[in-house]
DNA sequence: GCGTTCACGC
DNA sequence: GACGTACGTGAACGCA
């Protein structure tokens, strides 16, 4: 293949199809349609990436009738017509693959596939490596030596490949066949009438056993079942018209010339201009930069130097002047913590920016004492972009930010919190229409990242003086929208105290006994040991058990286990699978304890060991708070929301997360069924609200309901599945993940999510009318008025708009309680301070707050504690926390 | 470097 | 009747 050239064929009017039905009805801002143009063009970049094309066509079909119609008047006579998005979307990709100097055929009289057939034996004669590329399993008859046939599989992005071989291995039959198969089993979406009764299976059996139609009928004698029989010979001249209308024609009269099927290079200038009309900036990035003027006009600011504290004073009262100011760190390494600060950009509100260099440090001492009490003045505004790592420098600096009023990031989160870029030069573009560059442009990305350490003082202030810039210019605007959609208290009173919370946390980091973490890490290390040798005993042989690749060699070629289950490159060897074949092998338990114990070791162990700071041994884990969909924060480097709890030898990890000395306690505040008490409230569920009132345990409760027992006669089992029942309600999974969950069929499950609705009616009518008012609305809302946005509800993709109802039943729940959660933290954080305490709180998981809590204030704290999270928001349910002491985490439950 | 597979918590 | 099914983080592998 690699020395012939190769020529691709690909069906436009098929492939455009398919895209636009894969993916969600995109529109540019001028309402034009792009999402199947989009997907075809997806689709066009990653096979010719693959395959590298010399020679490139796209055929189309006319709108005129075919052959096929003169023929048989019924032909496609069920087909529906188009929808008009997608037809709108025709001239579109035409207007694109002209701007690519791709060649298009269409001819009057044929279809799209005829075409396509057409040049693909002209591209054999030529002895060129011919590829199909279409949505229509009808191409496979033109597969054969030298040409392969791509069909599209699920999505956009996967394609089946099928040369001769693979077709005789997947059908059973050669290519010529298939035109017989269409010809017996018919067409329902071209309204082929076929013989009736015969199927794919019926047909291939026929096929593999008399070759042909021709002879079959000579053979009528020898095909088995009187019906089937009967059939053939009644249906005689249907079977070979149906035959005559699937063949692909292969004889177009096209004229061709290979010089014109050369792919050759695009327009670019006009292709940019295209793919900028129709907003398709992924695309845009593709084009090499040296083949478009680049034009992207940058946004400039003026700044001034400020190298000697003879200015501060001017600083200082241009900012009391106008009591409000944005201003931003610039560190010379990623990790802020450990980072010296190179310099501070501060804009006093309508004034030019300064930007002040501390390089060699004597400054900064300067401007710690001098700036103190304007960050710390109440009445003074603070603005900023993503402003918690700011608070973290101030921290550094010993000085307590007050009156945060502005954060781009966090405001541009709560207006789509599906975003994965919310980085002041996205956001200026998008608002503003302004561009500066990204960071990314600037310091390089991955391994090769810089630091604000290459810039030169000048760029530095220059670029920083720009951001602060945008951030007053975004503040209006992203205010405006904000309130306008009633999320200003959530904003002001939730999210931005937040920032400062999560900074504190940061911050004080969690101390962590290291001694503890090595002990458990060694045992840990002969245990992978024994394994390990046990695992090469029972297999025979040695090789790497964390190569998924291998295992499955091991397990299902060598030791020939059943296959449970099959993932894109091979076999699949997960929990799951594993499960199911303990039985069959000893090696299987084995493997399952060995992967157990390695991902202690590897992330919990090394990867917490690598994260402790070696002067004051905390972990100091970053919280961000513009991840999540629905709320909530996550945590990375290290992540300790997922720090093992559910097997004893994990939770043994916890013994090293402890307080600071012996001086010191932690004490856990946890949240009991908070997203289940949330449903109670959202829902009014009389029976739901009723059992957190009387404080009964939730899940036998719900078991008691769901099997019809009383309570007393609920066993373990059904206990433990009405908690899986409850576990799905609050994560939004399907009856299949719930089958999945509890080892029972799909249809078991489906009936204990029906009993569960009958039963707590009001929560069934709450799911009804969140979908419903999500699809009206294009969003749901949480208790605070956090917005998700759910366009996956509209999809006509049965999977994703499932997806989507699910997720619009769900972040309402998971959403509110993020909300709750949030509230209480500011609360608790401001109380502590408020009071003076050296108790800090450190950590959130989800449901759970961790103070690290001064003994003397131990009982002022539990209180704080208790009181504030029952009393953060107040629900038609009671909120109740289990508040619990220990040494260490682990003694915390 | 990047995608895939697996596993951890909520 | 198939579709392929909570989220977020991280480690290791194996391809490029």
């Amino acid at each position: 293949m690699l020395d012939k050239e190769t020529l691709i064929i690909i069906d436009g009017s098929s492939l455009l199809h398919r895209a636009f039905y894969a993916l969600p009805l995109l529109s540019t801002k001028d309402g034009i349609y792009t999402n199947g143009v989009y997907g075809f063009l997806t689709m066009l970049y990653k096979i010719t990436d693959e395959y590298n094309p010399k020679y490139l066509c796209v055929a189309f079909d006319m709108k005129a009738p075919t052959f096929r119609h003169l023929e048989f008047d019924l032909y496609k006579a069920n087909r529906q017509k188009a929808p008009n998005e997608l037809s709108l979307q025709f001239p579109i990709l035409k207007e694109v693959l002209k701007a690519m100097n791709i060649n298009q055929i269409e001819i009057e009289g044929y279809e799209a596939d005829d075409i396509a057939g057409t040049v693909a034996r002209f591209g054999e004669e030529k002895n060129l490596n011919v590829i199909l590329v279409s949505g229509d399993r009808d191409y496979l008859q033109l597969a054969s030596d030298k040409s392969k046939v791509l069909v599209t599989k699920k999505g956009i992005t996967e394609l089946e490949v099928f040369d001769k071989e693979a077709m005789i291995d997947k059908y059973g039959i050669t290519p010529e066949q298939f035109i017989d198969l269409k010809g017996l089993m018919g067409d329902k979406s071209d309204n082929i009438p076929g013989v009736p009764g015969i199927g794919e299976k019926t047909g291939l059996k026929l096929l593999k056993q008399f070759g042909s139609i021709e002879n079959i009928y000579e053979n009528i004698e020898e095909v088995s079942g009187n019906k089937l029989k009967e059939s053939l010979i009644e249906y005689k001249q249907q079977a070979f018209l149906s035959r005559r209308l699937a063949e692909i024609v292969t004889s177009v009269p096209l004229e061709l010339n290979l010089e014109e099927l050369k792919y050759e290079e695009p327009d670019w200038e006009r292709l940019k201009g295209l793919y900028e009309k129709l907003e398709f900036k992924s695309l845009i990035e593709k084009i090499p930069k040296d083949k478009i003027e680049i034009n992207i006009e940058y946004y400039s600011s003026e700044f001034i130097l400020i190298e000697s504290e003879d200015k501060f004073q001017k600083i200082i009262d241009e900012i009391l002047k106008s009591k409000e100011f944005a201003f931003k760190f610039v560190y010379g390494d990623e990790n802020i913590l450990k980072s010296e600060i190179l310099g501070i950009a501060i804009k006093p509100k309508e004034h030019s920016t300064y930007y002040i260099n501390f390089d060699g440090n004597e400054l900064l001492l300067n401007f710690q004492n001098s700036f103190k009490d304007i960050f710390e003045r109440e009445d003074i505004l603070v603005s900023g972009h993503n402003i918690k790592n700011d608070i973290l420098g101030l921290f550094k600096l010993g000085i307590k930010i007050s009156s945060i009023t502005f954060d781009s990031m966090i405001g541009e989160y709560l207006i789509n919190p599906s975003e994965t870029d919310y980085s002041i030069s996205k956001l200026s573009n998008e608002y503003l229409n302004l561009n500066i560059e990204k960071e990314e442009e600037l310091l390089g990305k991955g391994k090769n990242k810089k630091t604000y350490k290459v810039l030169s003082v000048d760029e530095r202030g220059q670029y920083f003086a720009k951001i602060l810039d945008l951030v007053y210019m975004l503040e209006d605007k992203i205010i405006g929208i904000i309130e306008g959609q009633g999320m200003k208290e959530l904003y002001s009173d939730v999210e931005l105290p937040l920032a400062e919370v999560l900074a504190s946390m940061e911050y004080y980091g969690f101390k962590i006994d290291v001694e503890i973490l090595k002990e458990l890490g060694s045992e840990f290390d002969k245990e992978i040991d024994n394994l390990t040798k046990e695992i090469y005993e029972l297999a025979g042989e040695e090789f790497n058990i964390n190569s998924p690749k291998q295992l499955g060699e091991i397990l299902f070629d060598k030791l020939d286990l059943p296959v449970i289950k099959k993932t894109k490159t091979g076999y699949s060897t997960d929990a799951e699978v594993l499960d199911k074949l303990k039985d069959k092998h000893p090696i299987v338990e084995n493997i399952l304890k060995y992967r157990q114990i390695v991902k202690l070791k590897s992330t919990y162990i090394d990867g917490l060991m690598n994260l402790v700071d070696e002067n004051t041994d905390r972990i100091h884990s970053s919280f961000n708070q513009t991840v999540t969909n629905t709320g909530r924060i996550s945590s990375t480097e290290p992540n300790l929301q997922n720090i093992p709890v559910k097997t004893e030898e994990g939770r043994k990890i916890r013994k090293a997360f402890v307080p600071q000395d012996e001086d010191y306690i932690l004490i856990d505040g946890d949240y009991s069924q908070i997203e289940l008490r949330v449903l109670a409230h959202i829902s009014d569920d009389p029976k739901l609200k009723e059992a957190f009132y009387n404080n009964e345990d939730i899940h036998t409760k719900t078991a008691s309901e769901v099997f019809n027992v009383p309570k007393e006669e609920v066993t373990s089992i059904m206990r433990s599945r009405a908690k899986a029942v409850n576990f799905g309600i609050v994560y939004g999974i399907s009856d299949y993940g719930l089958s999945r969950d509890l080892n029972i069929s799909r249809k078991e499950a489906k009936e204990y999510i029906d009993n569960y609705l009958k039963n707590y009616k009001k929560v069934k009518e709450y799911m009804e009318e969140i979908v419903e008012s999500g699809k009206k609305e294009g969003y749901v809302e949480t208790i605070l008025n956090r917005r998700r946005y759910l366009p996956e509800l509209k999809s006509r993709n049965y999977v994703v708009r499932s997806f989507g109802e699910r997720v619009a039943m769900n972040t309402p729940i998971q959403g509110s309680a993020a909300d709750i959660i949030k509230v209480a933290m500011v609360r608790v954080y401001k109380e502590l301070k408020l009071r003076n305490l050296k108790s800090k709180l450190i950590l959130q998981v989800h449901d759970e707050l961790i103070i690290e809590t001064y003994k003397d204030e131990k009982d002022e704290v539990k209180e704080i504690l208790k009181n504030t999270m029952e009393s953060s928001i107040k629900l038609n349910v009671p909120l109740k926390v289990d508040i619990m002491m220990g040494d260490s985490w682990y003694e915390t439950k």
